[in-house]
RNA sequence: GCCGGGGUGACAGAGCGGCAAUGUGAUCGCCUGCAGAGCGAUUUUGUGUCGGUUCAACUCCGACCUCCGGCACCA
């Protein structure tokens, strides 16, 4: 299996610190606001890299951190007359539901910074007995003249990076490239005690604070939005590797490329800013997720909502053929080939695109040809169907697509009841009648489909959202 | 200025030293009481430009044009 490493910008051939054991980081999102679909991609993107690990054998913990104090959240919460703490605690749970309607369920655990201050400290110490971060006026900055290594990771070297930059000019500082490790409290802050007085912890120190709590000295995989590479990235190994000595401190660094809208990184001030809950007012959460995942990671997605009821489609098209698949009873043994050998190659692969940097565009891809297959057979070749449903039922669990739980809040007799009612309104041709029972149910979010004599449904995803 | 990633049919977007996936859209036909779903067929000279290497380049090399992102708060 090859995964794209950002240190080397190469695809490298997986293989974990310790065995069958994989141990992933990613960064988290600063609870002040909605997440939002830039989020979706990073996170639901992570997810299916750790699910597929799982798959592949992996024993894989997943720690993701969330930053729950900053400048974002005091300000915001000032704004909105409350505590910071009241709001992150607001977000943050929103950003729990977001997170599980988009069916992102490999996080092992979620790390509050607040609740890491000590560990913190602790390596703040460290870095100040080791000579590479020191005091001033109630701060602590890292002094990054002391790490060589720093700009390794962005391709960056250190004297290019003074030269072109808009550093913030901060007199506390001895160098403008060092950054905060504790920030001295200010009037009306939030802040935690330290040997150096009243104060909060940085950000980029948050992060290392955790996974090598969590994790260790050295890790496997770190992940998180391609912004993030310069400084944060840079500033964690420099972080870390100081206090440890141990290099790498990670070993593959895998970076998501943006959500843009509009041909532009999404953002607040350009109004192009887009909620994941503003999109699942109207659109299926499995939808959304498709959306994601039939890109490559890496690379960046325009979006439109053209080209989100593009995806829709597609995602239907696949989701209707592979439900009649996994609704299929009473097969018998007559060979089906042309089944079989499609669904040998389409199985072949997508394990292939998914070994391969986790290329789940190519993998989709390989899917569609496999429920042309499905649509044109008659499902009789009962090792074919056996077959077939196992495999989809992979791919839902690699992809966290294709997963039909939809709850049913009236029984299903009843609706076989009306459908019974239906069948011999039809027969009699009162076309009236059953129209209007098709019309009810469907406002009550039961889709139905006449298939010949036949009459399937099922519980519509969409009308399920708030 | 420095660093990184792109430019492929109407649109989106993979891959790859020889055959350019896949989806969406559009058109026609079939199926169907209708709807939905589906099936079959068709759809545009499709690889940014110019050179080089090679029997062979969309793929490798060089130059250029152009788009996007990062450069010290960002997923």
């Amino acid at each position: 299996m090859l995964v794209y490493s950002t240190m080397s910008r190469t695809k490298e051939e997986f293989e974990p610190l310790k065995g069958r054991i994989v141990k992933m980081f990613v960064c988290g999102p600063t609870v002040y606001d909605y997440p939002h679909i830039g989020h979706a991609k990073t996170y639901v993107a992570m997810d299916v890299v750790a699910r597929y690990l799982h798959f592949k054998g992996y024993s894989v913990f997943y720690v993701q951190n969330i930053t729950d104090i900053d400048d974002k959240i005091i300000n915001r919460a000032k704004e909105q007359g409350i505590s910071a703490e009241e709001l992150a605690e607001r977000f943050l749970r929103i950003y729990y539901e977001d997170m599980e309607r988009l069916n992102i369920k490999s996080v092992s655990l979620f790390a509050r910074a607040t609740q890491h201050v000590d560990e913190i400290i602790e390596q703040i110490e460290d870095l100040i007995a080791k000579g590479y971060a020191y005091e001033s006026n109630g701060s602590v900055y890292f002094d990054v003249s002391k790490f060589g290594d720093f700009g390794n990771l962005s391709g960056q070297r250190k004297e290019e990076l003074v030269a072109g930059a808009r550093v913030e000019v901060d007199e506390n500082k001895r160098s403008p490239e060092d950054f905060a490790l504790w920030k001295k409290m200010k009037e009306d802050e939030p802040f935690w005690d330290s040997p150096w007085g009243r104060g909060r912890p940085g950000w980029h120190i948050e992060d290392t604070a955790i996974s090598i709590n969590y994790l260790g000295q050295q890790y496997d995989m770190h992940g998180g939005g391609i912004d993030l590479i310069f400084p944060h990235h840079e500033a964690e190994i420099a972080i870390a590797e100081s206090i440890t000595g141990k290099k790498p401190f990670v070993r593959y660094w895998l970076h998501t490329g943006f959500l843009l809208v509009n041909g532009e990184k999404m953002a607040k001030s350009l109004g192009n800013f887009l909620t994941i809950r503003e999109i699942l007012k109207s659109y299926d959460p499995m939808a959304l997720r498709f959306f994601l995942l039939y890109a490559h990671y890496r690379s960046p997605i325009d979006f439109s909502y053209d080209l989100l009821n593009e995806a829709t489609e597609a995602y239907d098209r696949l989701d209707n053929s592979f439900r009649k698949a996994l609704e299929a009873q009473d097969t018998e043994e007559r060979e089906e080939k042309e089944l079989r050998e499609t669904l040998e190659s389409c199985r072949k692969k997508f394990f292939d695109a998914m070994d391969d940097d986790f290329n789940t565009r190519e993998a989709i891809a390989a899917l569609f040809p496999l429920a042309k297959a499905i649509n044109q057979s008659v499902l009789t070749d009962d090792r074919a169907v056996t077959e077939l449903k196992e495999f989809i039922g992979e791919i839902s669990g690699i992809l966290g697509l294709f997963e039909h739980r939809g709850e049913v809040s009236v029984k299903p007799e009843i609706i076989d009841g009306v459908l019974e009612i239906r069948r011999i309104l039809r027969e009699e041709k009162r076309y009236d009648l059953a129209d209007m029972i098709r019309g009810k149910l469907g406002e009550c979010g039961i889709e139905i489909e006449d298939r010949g004599k036949e009459t399937k449904w099922r519980i519509s995803q969409r009308s399920t959202d708030q």
